[in-house]
DNA sequence: TACCTTAGTGTTTTTAATACACTTATTATA
DNA sequence: TATAATAAGTGTATTAAAAACACTAAGGTA
């Protein structure tokens, strides 16, 4: 590379499209931009990578800049490359999506980067090409859960039945038969009972489950 | 980016597994390293980025230079940032992959380079982490196909079931039941009979097929 | 204790995937 | 020119997976 320096005017950022389901809902979480021309726009939390770092290290100082834990999930989404992507220079971005769940995960927003998780409504709008980034990640959670178990990292601890089938109904974008999915569920045997609890003001109690570590891991490696 | 130079002793790489599929084979193009410490080791095409291209911009140049065509199917695989991946300096990568049919496309082979395509054997040893890229496009050609048509980039522009049945099998090493790979095939109804031909010396004349562009295509965006 | 609310359960039907073997068309050659 | 050899093409029965569907059980409240 003797021609580097010519050559690498080039910055290179990363991002990450941090998603969490909370309350029935699915978050984002987003910062809010200091410079113009997108002063005070919504942005994905994002950071320059600096030369001595890997992608996974970019990502860790991001999530530890802004909520203070870097023991996330988180996976390569896409390079975004356009000349033009970002009014400042040149600069590419990689960009990666992560889960969250905002109880079982110890979340200290970043203030002065006005850190906040926001409803992932489709009138969200974020500058630079964020949007796409979004909508790259979701894509490819809704793929993923379909040959790969979900919710791990979403859910907390222990979860019923149906908070399950909340989420993937929320991330399919589709109601589930819920006999059908209990089923189908349980037959792929990575949960285990924990204990029933009442999770309403009335009604039966529910059972609490819990995910099977091990069993889990194997078919979030392999899929079904 | 105030200090975009400071940082920016990064340099960015874009590299393509060129897979192509003749005579039965699945083929990729390699092109033979010119510095130490990989003189003379085979690696895959690539080039570094200038800061005025966009990443499909370097592809094109890629492919130009080496195979002298640039209308080539690529799509991005995925970053490779590790510290020490490089030995010449830090640079990052965004590996694309691409699929070709060699009689089909016009192909000149860069001699300069030592531009070729070597079976893809399980004992082919590219320099750098290039192997790994190759790994990950097969893997992804290998998803991609079970909820997408493949063909139209590998195949030339007609060809037999039989010969639609062999890349399919190939690329997800699995043998089919020729009725049902012919069954499944025809019922998504992407191919239109052109005539018959002998393609051995005697036998029974086989069907040519083609693909039907626009539903190809609609396939190839949306899946079944 | 009756009633309202929420959780949990089985069976049938439909659809998709798999397994499986013979017939037809053509060429080579006896 | 008949026949043996080769390759292409075809249909049905079985099995497995997905979808549709409605009632019972448990607990709290009035």
């Amino acid at each position: 590379m003797d021609n580097l320096n010519d050559l690498s005017k080039i910055g290179v950022s990363v991002s990450i499209s941090l998603f969490c389901y909370n309350g029935g809902e699915k978050k984002i979480l987003t910062v809010v931009n200091k410079k113009q021309p997108f002063k005070n726009a919504l942005t994905l939390p994002n950071k320059i990578m600096k030369s001595n770092q890997s992608l996974e290290d970019v990502c860790s100082e991001i999530l530890k800049e802004n909520i203070g834990n870097d023991k996330i999930y988180v996976e390569q989404l896409n390079a975004f490359g356009k000349v033009y992507r970002h009014p400042e220079g040149r600069i590419i971005d990689i960009s990666f999506y992560g889960l969250i769940n905002s109880e079982k995960d110890s979340v200290k927003l970043n203030v002065e980067n006005n850190a906040k998780f926001v409803n992932l409504e489709s009138n969200l709008e974020l500058a630079f090409d964020h949007n796409e980034m979004i909508d790259m990640g979701l894509k490819r959670i809704k793929r993923r859960m379909k040959y790969r178990p979900l919710g791990k990292n979403l859910l907390p601890d222990q979860f019923t039945m149906k908070e399950l089938e909340g989420l993937y109904g929320s991330f399919l974008s589709k109601k589930f038969d819920k006999r059908n999915f209990r089923r189908r569920i349980l037959e792929m045997d990575f949960l285990r009972e924990v204990k029933k609890v009442q999770r309403n003001s009335r009604g039966r109690k529910a059972i609490l489950y819990e995910f099977d570590p091990k069993k889990y891991n194997n078919y979030s490696k392999t899929g079904f």
